[in-house]
RNA sequence: GUGAGCGUAGCUCAGUGGUAGAGCACAGGAUUGUGGCUCCUGCGGUCGUGGGUUCGACUCCCAUCGCUCACCCCA
C-alpha cells in the first residue's frame, strides 16, 4: 500500500506557513481597500471558452497548461489559469461595466499544468486588481502606486518596477509586422524557440533569455517608436504621474506579456531574490478585452500578483503564528471542567486561550504550556478547586506565580501578557 | 514538453560492497503539584519502489516513481 501523497505541483500550506501568507494576505486587502478597491469573488471552474477568447488559443497557457475537462453535461470547462478573463465575465454578466467604473479585487487559487519549479506551481495563488471604466494614465499610475504601497507595507525595498507600452491595437500590430520583417532576415541567430514563435507570438522573442536571440535583437527596431501620438502621450505622462508620486521605474521596450489581451501600458515588478522566477506582480492595460468578451467597448487596466512568490520574499520579515496568551492546566476531572469554563470566561473576554485537553501530569503539561508559546500558565487543580483560586505563572520573563481568587484571573492574565508582550514579540521575530 | 541533481528516522543530514548513525523532535527519569537549562535512558528505519550483478547491495548497474533546480512559460 503505498502512501498516498498530493498531486505534482499543489502545495499543502502549513499553519507555520498560513501565519506568512495570512500577513501578506491581508497587508494587501487592506491596501486594495484603502484604494477603493472592492472584493469579488469569483469561480474557479469556467466555460473553456471563457480564456480561449481572453487569454487567446495561441499562448501556451490556454494551448498546452489549461486544465480543462467535459464535465457531466459534456460541456468544456477549465480550471482558471488566471483571474483577469473570469472576473470580466463576471462583470459583463451582471452589468457591473455598464456605464459604471469599478474598482475590483480578487483573492484565490489558478491552476496551470507546468513543471513545477522555484516560485511556480500548479495550483498558485494570486491577488489580482481590476480597474474597468478608465482610460488612464491616471488610474495606470495609482494600480501601481497601490502596489508600491503594498511592498512598503511588507518592508520589501528590493522589488524593481519597469514599465512599457504596446500602444493600441493597431500600433501594435504594426510593430508585430515591423518586428517580423526584421528577425525574418535573421532567423538562423535565433534559438529554437523564438524561431518557433516567429509565427506564433513574435513579440515575445523580445524578452527572450537566450543569448544568441538577445544580440540578433540589438539593433532590432523598438516598439516605443511605433507608437501612435495618442498612445505616446499615454505612456509619457503615466511616467510623470509615477516621477510625481516618487516611484522609480526603468523604462524597457523589451518589456511584453504573454497574454494577448494586452494594449498600451505593460508593467512587471520583479526581485532577484526568487530564482528564475523573478516576477512577483505584473499587468497592464486591456482596453479591448470586455468588447472581445461580448460586453460593450470599455477600458480597463490590471494587475495579478503571485503570492507564493511575495510569501517567499516576506518570509525572513515576518514573526510566526500568534502565540495563546494563556495555557489552561487542569488537574483532575473536576478542575478540567471548571478550567475550561475558565478558559471560556478569558475568551469572552478577548484572550487567546488553550486549554490543555487529555492526559498529562503537571510537568508534562507545563511543559505544553512552554511550547505553546502562551505568555502565562493557569494552573488549577484540587487544592484551589477547594479553595476557589487559581494560579497564575508567568512563563515569560522574571516574574513570579501568584495566587488569585478566580474572579480575579483575567485580571491577573492581562496584567501579565500586558507586561511581556514587549519583550515576546522582539523575541519571535528574530 | 526538455535537461541536470537528489531520494537513508517525524525533520535536517552523515555513512561504508560485510547487514544502519548523529543532531533536533517525541516519551520517561534525575525533580511525588511547577515549564525553560543540564544530565541519563528510551521510542523511532521494508535506506523511494521493482529488477539485475554479487557469497553478500543502503552502497554498483538498469528501470520506474517522487522531489528539487534550470529551460520553456508566467505571477
Amino acid at each position: 500500500m503505498t502512501r498516498l501523497q498530493s498531486i505534482k505541483g499543489m502545495k499543502d500550506i502549513l499553519p507555520a506557513g498560513a501565519a506568512i501568507w495570512q500577513h501578506a494576505e491581508y497587508a494587501a486587502r487592506r491596501v486594495l481597500e484603502a484604494y477603493g478597491y472592492r472584493e469579488i469573488r469569483l469561480p474557479l471552474l469556467e466555460k473553456t471558452e471563457v480564456f480561449a477568447r481572453s487569454i487567446g488559443t495561441q499562448t501556451d497557457i490556454v494551448g498546452k497548461e489549461m486544465y480543462t475537462f467535459t464535465d457531466r453535461d459534456g460541456d468544456s470547462i477549465s480550471l482558471r489559469p488566471e483571474g483577469t478573463a473570469g472576473c470580466v465575465r463576471a462583470g459583463i454578466q451582471h452589468g457591473l461595466f455598464h456605464k459604471q467604473q469599478q474598482r475590483l479585487y480578487y483573492f484565490g487559487p489558478m491552476f496551470r499544468h507546468e513543471r513545477p519549479q522555484r516560485g511556480r506551481h500548479r495550483q498558485f495563488h494570486q491577488i489580482g486588481a481590476e480597474a474597468v471604466g478608465w482610460e488612464g494614465p491616471d488610474i495606470d499610475a495609482e494600480l501601481i502606486a497601490l502596489v508600491a504601497r503594498i511592498w512598503r507595507e511588507l518592508n520589501l525595498d528590493e522589488i524593481v518596477l519597469e514599465i512599457n507600452s504596446l500602444g493600441d491595437l493597431e500600433a501594435r500590430n504594426k510593430y508585430r509586422e515591423k518586428l517580423v520583417e526584421f528577425l525574418s532576415t535573421r532567423a538562423s541567430q535565433l534559438d529554437k524557440d523564438s524561431q518557433h514563435r516567429l509565427r506564433t507570438n513574435p513579440l515575445r522573442i523580445l524578452d527572450s533569455k537566450d543569448e544568441k536571440t538577445r544580440n540578433a535583437l540589438a539593433d532590432a527596431p523598438s516598439i516605443l517608436d511605433s507608437l501612435d501620438s495618442k498612445s505616446r502621450d499615454h505612456f509619457e505622462s503615466l511616467q510623470q504621474h509615477l516621477r510625481a508620486f516618487g516611484i522609480p521605474f526603468r523604462v524597457n521596450p523589451r518589456l511584453v506579456r504573454g497574454l494577448d489581451y494586452y494594449s498600451l501600458t505593460v508593467f512587471e515588478w520583479t526581485s532577484d531574490r526568487l530564482g528564475a522566477q523573478g516576477t512577483v506582480c505584473a499587468g497592464g492595460r486591456y482596453d479591448g478585452l470586455v468588447e472581445q468578451l461580448g460586453g460593450k467597448p470599455v477600458p480597463a487596466v490590471g494587475f495579478a500578483l503571485g503570492i507564493e512568490r511575495l510569501v517567499e520574499l516576506v518570509s525572513n520579515a515576518v514573526k510566526g503564528p500568534e502565540n495563546p496568551d494563556a495555557y489552561m492546566v487542569t488537574l483532575g476531572s473536576a478542575a478540567r471542567r471548571a478550567g475550561m469554563v475558565l478558559g471560556e470566561e478569558l475568551r469572552d473576554a478577548g484572550l487567546r486561550v488553550v486549554c490543555h485537553c487529555g492526559e498529562g501530569s503537571i510537568k508534562n503539561q507545563l511543559k505544553r504550556a512552554d511550547k505553546s508559546g502562551a505568555h502565562v500558565a493557569v494552573i488549577l487543580g484540587d487544592d484551589e478547586l477547594a479553595s476557589g483560586n487559581c494560579i497564575v505563572k508567568p512563563l515569560r520573563g522574571e516574574n513570579k506565580q501568584v495566587t488569585v481568587q478566580q474572579p480575579d484571573v483575567l485580571a491577573a492574565v492581562s496584567a501579565f501578557v500586558g507586561t511581556s508582550n514587549s519583550e515576546t514579540d522582539k523575541e519571535t521575530n528574530r
